[in-house]
Order: structure tokens, then sequence, then C-alpha cells
DNA sequence: CTGCCGGGGTGACTTTGGTCACCGTGCGGC
DNA sequence: GCCGCACGGTGACCAAAGTCACCCCGGCAG
């Protein structure tokens, strides 16, 4: 099977005829890992859908970030979607975490198709519900969770995505995405390792099973 | 104007072929405030747009719950939307804080128009835009600021949406609101109001300018 | 070999906010 | 008038987490 079959098959749903529509405007394209896609503020064009790697979505103010949710394969960037429609700014950043190979749809396109191909709102509608659902997720963690607890999660949550076990991965990375500090990582983890949670490597973390 | 020509006007973006199709199936219902409409964990079978009074949403767990966003008139609440669609139980709670009057969309007609009339994608788009912008929000309040700011942000905004200044309210609803507890509401208030920002009468609170 | 640097560990201290206990006040029901 | 009750105020205390200062270790550039 060729690459483009193999896209194809995945948005067959969408129905042939705007598969082939899609052919004819869309952009595939490959971001090295660490690339900024979106930033706060920004207005954006092209709505993205993630073929292949992983992109991270985060808010920041000044110092601070939060990670808020993962872009994973077959899914899209709902910001851009909204950027686009509503002509607003992105209230988020946006950055691959691996290489990254993404379909871009530009903006104008996509809102004449959300009236003549009603199926593509199946997509973006279950997209918005997704995140929906992630950032109600996230305030039930920073709400009702201590750190250690954020802590173990975040792990289990990005040793699930990225699909590495040993996670190559530094204390203060850890602190930036949860929105605390070094130390504060370094206490805790120390405080699972002891518990027999995880277990520390000199480069890497390893969450232990159970 | 008859009340039904007031709501048509309100609708006239959405056609007036969908709008004669909205008039044939939904349902005007009027609800006393403090009317449970949705809870987490159930599922929805109509879709709601507020034409008068005020809705809150909030998550919950266990005694601690945190207010999300409010649904004011020509408003929908998005997630009754999603539960639709994608037959998805409800992630949060919805209250009427003021007596409201509701117009109730059956939620397989929803379904059938979202290929028919696309007009109708803008409302929710702009409604599933608004709620992602507002729990972002919420996100930001949590993280980057300390519960002062937040109260006063909580005042603030209950004072513009219900449209009462002397805000008849007591401290242990606050505390609610905002996820915390009642003493260290009254404290807060108490520091706000020497710092002249806001002054106590017996049964409400009044924001002062500036 | 030396010196630097990034990563991690740690103790001491502070701030924020949650908890507890307890009190005063005003009001409605009886 | 008295009781109970909801509301608000307050002091004492505690826990979580952020901050500061400083240390150790290992790798690597010179």
């Amino acid at each position: 099977m060729t690459k483009q079959q193999t896209i194809a098959t995945k948005l067959n749903y969408l129905g042939k005829e705007l598969v082939d529509k899609i052919w004819n405007v869309a952009d595939i394209k490959t971001f090295a890992a660490g690339t900024e896609l979106v930033r706060e503020g920004q207005y954006v064009k092209v709505i993205p859908i993630v073929l292949s790697g992983l992109v991270k979505v985060f808010t920041q103010i000044e110092d601070k970030e939060l990670l808020l949710y993962y872009i994973q394969p077959e899914q899209s960037c709902i910001m851009s979607f909204s950027s686009c429609l509503n002509q607003e700014k992105s209230k988020i950043f946006a950055l691959t975490e691996e290489t990254t190979e993404v379909l871009l749809l530009p903006a104008e396109q996509v809102t004449q198709w959300v009236t003549q191909h009603p199926a593509i709102n199946k997509l973006f509608y279950q997209q918005y519900d997704l995140r929906y659902s992630e950032l109600i997720d996230t305030i039930h963690h920073l709400l009702y969770h201590k750190l250690d607890k954020r802590l173990l999660d975040y792990l289990t949550e990005k040793i699930k995505v990225t699909g590495k076990n040993p996670l190559k991965i530094t204390h203060k990375e850890i602190a930036t995405e949860l929105g605390t500090a070094r130390e504060v990582v370094s206490r805790l983890v120390k405080k699972l390792e002891r518990q027999g949670l995880l277990q520390q490597h000199h480069d890497s973390i390893a969450l232990l099973p159970q």
C-alpha cells in the first residue's frame, strides 16, 4: 500500500468526493521534533491533521506553562479550526514532540466544505468534544489531585502516548509541563521511587507495572 | 412583537426554512431558579438554547465543586450537543441560577439538520469555541492566580452576568463555586474590603468602581 | 588533568490556603 | 422572650508546595 492509500483509508469516512478534493489542495509536511507549530495570539490559516508523530499543546504565561493535551495521529488541532472559522487568535501553543507528519488543509477551503460536505463536521465535532473532555480532565487534575498523583498520571500518560517505557526525560522538563519547580519534581520522583512505583536511571524514568 | 417573533429574529441567521422546522418540533420550557438541568454521567436527548435567564455549568467531585462558566441567553450547552452526537455521558452539571426560559431541540432532529442545514453548524462551532475558551480561562485562573484575585474576578464576572451590583450572595456560596472553604472566603472578602475594592452589607456584596 | 556545566539531591524557610474550634449576631418560629 | 439556626469573624495550627542556597556527580572541552 502506498502512503497515499494508507492516508486515504483513514479518511475514508469523509466520502470519496471530499477525499479527492482534499488531495487537490492539501499539503503534506514533515516537521522535526521540537518545532513550534502555533503560538498564542497567532492567527492560523491552515487546519492540520496529524498523520504520524506527536504534537503537544500547552498554555504559557511568562515562565509558567502547563501541558493541556497531545494531538495524536488522525487527530486535529481544533484551536486552528476555531481560529479559521471565527477569525480568532490562538489561545494555546503547539509544539512537535517527535518528528511529525501533518496533512495541511487551507482554511478557506475547509470553511466551504463545512457546508458542501457535512460529513467533515463529524470529524470536527469529535475533535472539539475530545478537547473539551481533555480540558475538563486537566481542570480535575489541577483541582482534585496533589502533585504526586499528578506527576504519576503525567508519566503514565506520556508513556502511553509515546509508547516508550523507560522514558527519556529530565526533571526540569517534567516540572515545566506540570507548571511547577524542578526541586519539587526531584523530591516527588524520589518519593514515588521509594514507594516502588517507578525507577530512575541516569537519564530516564521507568514506570513499574502495577 | 410577540414572543415568537422575538425569538425568530434572534435565530434569523439560521434561515427561514430551518427556523420553521424548529417551531414544528421545539419545545419552550421555563425552569424555576435552582433547577438541575443536567447531571454528570447523564445521557442527554435534547439540545437547549437559553432564551432568557441564566444557567451555571460546573464540575463536582464529592463535596468540591468549581464553576466552569455561565450559559447566557442565545447560548447553548454544548455538552448536551456532544452527548447527543457521540452518545457521550455528560461530564458536567448544569443548574439554573435564575428563572430560565429554554428552547429545547430534540437530539435526533438536530443530528439530521447538521447535514441538511449546514447553517446550524455555525451556531455549534461558535458555542464549542466559546466554551473551549472559557475552559482555558478557567485553567489560567487556577494556575496563575491566587485566591484573592480569583475571588475578585469571580465577583466581577457574576455581577456582569447577572447585572446586579449589590450582589445577594453568602460566603458559603462563593466558597463552593470557587472550590474552597467558607473561612477562606471570609478572610479574603475582609481583606478586599480593607483594600477598598468592595463593600459588604448584611446579605450582599457590592463591588466598588475602579 | 582541570574546570565548567547540566542534572539531580537536600535542608531550611516561607507562603498559601485548608481545617478546627469557637464565638457573636440577627432573625424567624414557637 | 427564648431557642435554634444560618451566617460571618477569628485565632491557632497544619500541610503542600514554592523558593533559596548549596552540594554532589559525571561528562566533556580545552
